[in-house]
DNA sequence: CAATTACTGTACCGTTAGTATAATATATTG
DNA sequence: CAATATATTATACTAACGGTACAGTAATTG
């Protein structure tokens, strides 16, 4: 599997063989995973603080030795979840991207549909609110940051769709977006049928938003400059976040036309690739490049999509 | 003191003797204000999880056995404060009104400013969020309702503002006003100097609101019905609520005349009829009756004001 | 097979909210 | 003033929690 050519190791074998060797590397499966699974539901159930670390052994089918292995404590667990739920909200805000006119309202629309509706599934409003409080000051700073995420995501989507001249305006949209948003959500909810469609929350809410911007616009009236953003996110964090952004994005639309064409297996190498670059606290250079190689013979991956690819991983590399 | 007249049992002195038999029946001064006025301060600093009840002790020098004597729990504690902050922001908002236009958005405005200010002082927000998790479904239920509050003291204001014809928009309109405005302190205060004025974020919310109002009227669209208030709070409930407030706004207006004119031992009579009315679980109508009839000499009080006031106590007390 | 690794079970620590109670101080009342 | 009632203290206690320590066991791996 291994071999040196001309004094340069080389690596070569089916993209299988790979993947097995891959999730090992990364250990990503395992219990591990069942436990953040279980507990997740448990914190669903019964809220963060009121479940126990016993319940979580119990209910998962392991010891205090073990949790305490994966993690660190009860909070990091938490961490975790949030993670992994970024994830998903992202890749599934990606997909929805797919082939489709940024510029689009209804595409944003459905964007933030989905991540309300994922957000109530899994209460991450509750969860988040519920840590606020907690005394451990590096979960507050994670939940405040993944908060502010979320507005700049905001803002920049809301920059494709209401173009540049509006720019001055749109940081405070987002801002003002995300409170009409969530209270509508909130009062909603509570006044409605708990299995109501949650869409015509989210397009009142767009539309208020809209009429926001263009008010805004008229008046001139800023509160805070989308400047602030980079005084809070470093230039390089939010470059390398934007960076991460476009990969992700280019790895969804790759799986897409590979699953249409019935490739599977590279989609397994896509997954990886994606999981040592933007996971791993040290990236493997070796293997991603590797894996990179391997993608040449898959046909329904074009050439110009695969220089893309490689040079957004050089540059996230570096 | 008192005197039997025709079989009929009468109470005559002077305002002062009865303000100290006051005092003495409903008990509302003595250590319990005090534990409440250091606790505040502990939750202030130390945030309500990280306060532990030997703290509160430690800091206002009483015995566990007489904590647990004025409260029943820690969350008992954390509801008396928020009650008693409730009561000072309602009467500082009805302060402001005395003699301004309830239709002024302008006066608005400075009722909003000053319960921000009120809340940034106090860390209310960081207290709700930090209660919102707790697993007493009674304290939750509190907070819940407490919020809800807020928003029909908006909407009821945004009536007065806007007029009828807007009715229908208004209850969506102050929902996601506390939305904004919320949204906006959280990140102003966050990117800006922390003493720094929240005036203008006030104002800027405040017409982000006004343009909403116009819009939805304009478009007709309607997300929340305002009936939906009166399924939450029952009739009879938000009725009282509103004889509460009349009333509060009643002796506000009646205590400035009164300290204008220097007679001071009649506020202090007016802080009783207050008291029992409004905190008292069961009112007792004669002592109220006694008080009343003992405004009689104050000179500044003018007659139509009293019969007023005794006409709202006697729908208060049925 | 041997050695490393993953996992279990149990006992333990310090801290927390809340209970119980006997002793003591402070008011209230006849 | 003295008897009584009430408020307060001090102390010891319970049960639950998050987290630690560690010796023993099972599974994996070269």
């Amino acid at each position: 599997m291994f071999r040196y050519d001309n004094g340069r190791l080389v690596v070569q074998f089916q993209a299988c063989a790979l993947v097995k060797l891959f999730k090992k590397v990364i250990e990503m499966n395992s219990r591990k995973q069942q436990v953040i699974k279980k507990s997740q539901q448990l914190f669903i159930e019964k809220g963060y603080q009121a479940t126990s670390i016993q319940d979580i052994l119990d209910y998962s089918g392991i010891s205090k030795g073990t949790f305490y292995n994966y993690f660190s404590s009860k909070n990091e667990l938490l961490i975790s979840i949030f993670k992994e739920l970024a994830e998903i909200l992202s890749d599934k805000r990606n997909e929805i991207m797919i082939g489709q006119d940024p510029a689009d309202l209804d595409v944003f629309t459905k964007q933030i549909e989905l991540s309300m509706k994922i957000n109530k599934q899994h209460r991450i409003f509750t969860l988040f609110e519920e840590v606020l409080i907690s005394n451990d000051p590096e979960l507050k700073h994670f939940v405040k940051e993944s908060q502010m995420k979320v507005v700049i995501w905001i803002y920049e989507r809301l920059l494709e769709i209401f173009g540049e001249e509006k720019q001055p305006y749109l940081l405070d949209s987002a801002i003002m977006f995300v409170g009409i948003l969530h209270q509508n959500m909130k009062y909603y909810i509570t006044w409605h049928d708990k299995d109501a469609s949650i869409h015509p929350v989210v397009q009142y809410s767009v539309k208020r938003m809209a009429t926001i911007v263009e008010d805004l616009a008229h008046t001139r009236e800023q509160l805070n400059q989308p400047s602030l953003v980079d005084k809070w996110f470093p230039n390089d964090q939010t470059d390398s976040n934007r960076l991460q952004e476009e990969l992700k994005q280019l790895l969804t639309s790759l799986k897409k036309s590979l699953i249409a064409e019935d490739q599977r297996p590279y989609v397994e190498l896509l997954d990886l690739i994606e999981e040592e670059l933007l996971q791993a606290k040290h990236p493997r250079a070796f293997l991603i490049q590797t894996t990179v190689n391997s993608l040449n013979q898959a046909k329904s991956i074009d050439s110009s999509q695969l220089e893309h690819l490689k040079q957004l991983i050089t540059n996230l590399l570096n």
